[in-house]
DNA sequence: ATAAACCACTAACATACGTTAGTGCAAATA
DNA sequence: TATTTGCACTAACGTATGTTAGTGGTTTAT
């Protein structure tokens, strides 16, 4: 009867959590079975539930607080004084380190949202709206200042963030180059193609 | 014991392929049921079978159709007698007007073909993989004429390709702006992310 | 040391899934 | 028209799934 094994200030829940997001990411949110999470944390499936609700509250914790970090970093952001392409280099930044350090996570907050139950999906969804929306009103600052390019918004938003989710293949990727020259090619084509 | 009605030129199989990529989109490949896939076709779900062999049959048809339409596409361009840059551009709107065009198949080829079995799936990946050289054989290629900035060209294909993922959200969008201006503007912004 | 809280276990449940077998009508072919 | 083929149906299968109930040992708090 071995117990899940902790780590200084971290539930035994947080162990499940970080072990269903490598799984959420390896097989997707519906291919990931309550036993291969038991299995890969190292007890029976039916033990899991002394510390979660559910499986899907699995998914709401880690949505979620992915969530809440960016949209932390964006409100301290935003009120920099700073230019407008700064801000989004800096957000853009930001979004590369956590995807490179926080990939599992990350990566299941991104692609696996869908599998969310009402009304976290709505929830979800909202915050996500709003964030784009926010992002977008700082490039539309720096098109009226004639810092970036006179584009669509919403557009250039949208490459931003996908293009940020392609770190994925650089993580499977036998050959990496080093994060720090990832995250310094991403920012030189993505900054380089809004710069005016 | 009405049949499953098809339009010239296709078979009942075309008729299911299709409607199936339209379900893999919305759920994922795994959430969606071949019960939810035979409501959709107006049909029971063991009749399904009558036109084909397994669900995983359904995920083969897709992800190899459109794998393989990239994939001629490549091999046209790339023996045009034109610049990388150029290549690189034709490709991109190539892309661009695919995922708009053909977004159900196009999108469920590009994330959901983690669910394929071997030996389809390494199969499948060796394809993307070698696409992805070439791409990125292209790009070399055109750094070295001092057409393209001297960035490393394998995280300039997965910033290409994931930026273009994000028409999906273009097709979510309430307030969209046309198909002709989405693609001016990623062009835009990839290419000029690109050049020198 | 005793009580309380914690937690992993076994067993089992209801449901949903992909798929097969077998039947009979309707359409295509001769 | 007669015959073959195509195709949708009902019924059912075995398996995998998320989850609950109940038990008893182990750690923690008093």
């Amino acid at each position: 009867m071995a117990r899940i094994k902790t780590e200084k200030n971290t539930s035994r829940k947080d162990v499940i959590v970080s072990k269903a997001a490598v799984l959420f990411r390896e097989k997707g949110f519906k291919a990931a079975s309550m036993r291969d999470l038991a299995e890969s944390v190292g007890v029976e499936a039916a033990s899991l539930y002394n510390h979660i609700k559910s499986k899907t509250e699995l998914l709401h914790e880690l949505c979620f607080s992915v969530a809440n970090r960016f949209l932390q970093k964006l409100d301290e952001i935003e009120s920099e004084p700073i230019s407008a392409i700064q801000k989004i280099e800096k957000i853009l930044r930001f979004h590369i380190v956590e995807m490179i350090n926080n990939y599992e996570e990350v990566y299941v907050s991104d692609r696996e949202w869908k599998h969310l139950n009402d009304p976290y999906l709505s929830n979800f969804q909202n915050q996500r709206r709003i964030y784009r929306k926010r992002l977008a009103a700082i490039i539309e600052t720096g098109i009226k200042n004639k810092e970036i390019k006179p584009i669509d918004a919403p557009t250039a938003v949208l490459i931003l963030l996908h293009a940020i989710s392609g770190i994925e293949s650089w993580h499977r990727s036998k050959q990496k180059i080093t994060a720090a020259a990832l995250e310094e090619n991403m920012v030189t084509i993505l900054v380089g193609g809004l710069t005016v």
